[in-house]
RNA sequence: GUGAGUGUGGCCCAGAGGCCUAAGGCGCCAGGUUGUGGCCCUGGAUAUCGAGGGUUCGAAUCCCUCCACUCACCCCA
């Protein structure tokens, strides 16, 4: 391993072997956000910083210590994108989406940058599916996500999440829940860790999620937000739990969650597999009903989901669950000799117009080789052709499976169908 | 940021001061008669033993420093 150059720390080479888990995740995702009415949106890996501090939030470790800011050569302060949300309200914005009919369902595939130590499913850079609804306030559309987002995991086989639900309230009702959350702290300082009396000043809400023992015991205690709520947000909380009733999903009200964006109002959720900690959300999302607002907009509200690729490929490969390969070609061709090899290729380029997928043997090796070859990645059938078939015009087809072969047209070749 | 573990050919790894000019398995390449795969057999290529320094007559094996990777904590996907 004397080489100069590795993949820079937290990043990974998706090989071509673990292509087929990719593959298969993004078409289950695509042809799920058909069927919910969701539009494919990309956005540039990088935006001006001040749209994520903004957005996320200033106190937030995202934007604190785990975003890749940078300075291009004109000094304009940018960001590799820590998440994708934000980037998609600057977008819906800058191109006027708002007069579009309303919600706007979108959805991306992108890469997220965070600067984190590495670790069995994080990533310095990773891979997120995401979709966002703009533009409606309602419910139902909370619950619509919830459920394609639902819906996409069971479609790639997995079950062994469970579905963690909360509302947070907004800014009209926060204010009272954090203050009750203050008292019911304050008495405890003495008996928190180092970061939660910090966050007791800065982000009470932050309290609830700490990891340490006696914190979560201090937790387990604590005000509930959902007992807080104003009339509006109360409303929609409960009508959400019955939405999500008569759609048969399961949740589990979790009261200490509350996510490490700023931005999130009302409804707040997350998928955790029943595995690994809560450290391997498999994904997560809510309503964001302030962000357009706070980017300049006109107040829109909006919901949202997120999921991260890579852990749900670890996800399918723990539950060993099997993907399509595709990668087969119906059709090896040997060939030796001049003639043979332009008669490869030719015969190649036709069958590739009729829709099979070929391979070509090149270079100089023996039949034996060749077919070793063949065989190694997995065609289904072999063409031979050497000085014979060159002379009557023919190919000798061998079936891979069987070993059976027979001397053919090249054309009936054509009936060989991709695998 | 903090803590723990690991670093030997493309991959998995043996090896614990001299028998290592480094074993084995997988993979790769070639051959087992002339144009035939998958099993088997034979042969072959590929290792500055993470880097630098030190101890020693002698180090992959001991010590120091650094680097990298992995896992965990914080937090998230």
């Amino acid at each position: 391993m004397g080489y100069v150059f590795k993949a820079p720390r937290g990043t990974a080479d998706i090989l071509p072997e673990e292509q087929a888990y990719w593959r298969y995740i993004e078409e289950k995702a695509v042809s799920l956000c058909r069927w919910y009415g969701f539009s494919m949106i990309s956005t540039p890996a990088f935006e001006d910083a001040g749209l994520f501090t903004r957005s996320v939030g200033e106190g937030t470790d995202i934007v604190n210590k785990e975003m890749y800011i940078f300075k291009d050569r004109s000094d304009n302060e940018l960001a590799l994108r820590p998440e994708g949300t934000a980037s998609i309200c600057r977008s819906y914005l800058e191109h006027g989406m708002d007069n579009l009919p309303q919600p706007v369902k979108l959805f991306y595939f992108a890469d997220i940058f965070r600067y984190e130590r590495p670790q069995a499913g994080r990533y310095r850079q990773h891979h997120q599916f995401g979709c966002e609804a703009i533009g409606e306030a309602s419910p139902m559309l909370d619950a619509e996500v919830i459920h394609m987002a639902l819906t996409f995991f069971k479609s790639l086989g997995l079950s062994n999440f469970s579905l963690q639900l909360n509302s947070i309230g907004c800014k009209k009702c926060r204010p009272a829940y954090l203050e009750q959350l203050r008292e019911y702290y304050t008495p405890l300082k003495d008996q928190l860790c180092g970061d939660c009396r910090t966050r007791l000043e800065k982000n009470p809400l932050r309290l609830l999620d700490c990891k340490k023992p006696t914190c979560q015991v201090a937790a387990d205690e604590s005000p509930q937000s959902t007992e807080y709520l104003c009339e509006d947000c109360g409303q929609h909380w409960e009508s959400l739990m019955e939405y999500l009733k008569s759609l048969s999903i399961e949740f589990v009200l979790n009261h200490r969650l509350v996510r490490g964006l700023d931005y999130y109002t009302k409804t707040v959720f997350e998928i955790q597999p029943f595995e690994g900690g809560s450290q391997s959300a498999l994904g997560g999302g809510g309503r964001y009903d302030d962000l357009i607002g706070m980017l300049g907009g006109k107040p829109t509200p909006a919901i949202g989901f997120a999921t991260g690729l890579e852990r749900i490929v670890l996800n399918l490969k723990s539950q060993s669950i099997e993907v399509p390969n595709n990668n087969k070609p119906a059709l090896f061709i040997a060939c030796m000799g001049d003639q043979a090899k332009a008669a490869a290729l030719k015969i190649a380029a036709d069958l590739r117009e009729a829709g099979v997928s070929v391979i070509v043997s090149a270079g100089e090796r023996s039949l034996k080789a060749q077919l070793r070859h063949a065989n190694a990645v997995g065609a289904a059938s072999a063409a031979i052709i050497g000085d014979d078939e060159v002379k009557s015009g023919t190919v000798m087809l061998r079936n891979m499976e069987t070993g059976e072969q027979q001397e053919v047209q090249p054309d009936e070749l054509k009936k060989l169908s991709a695998t």
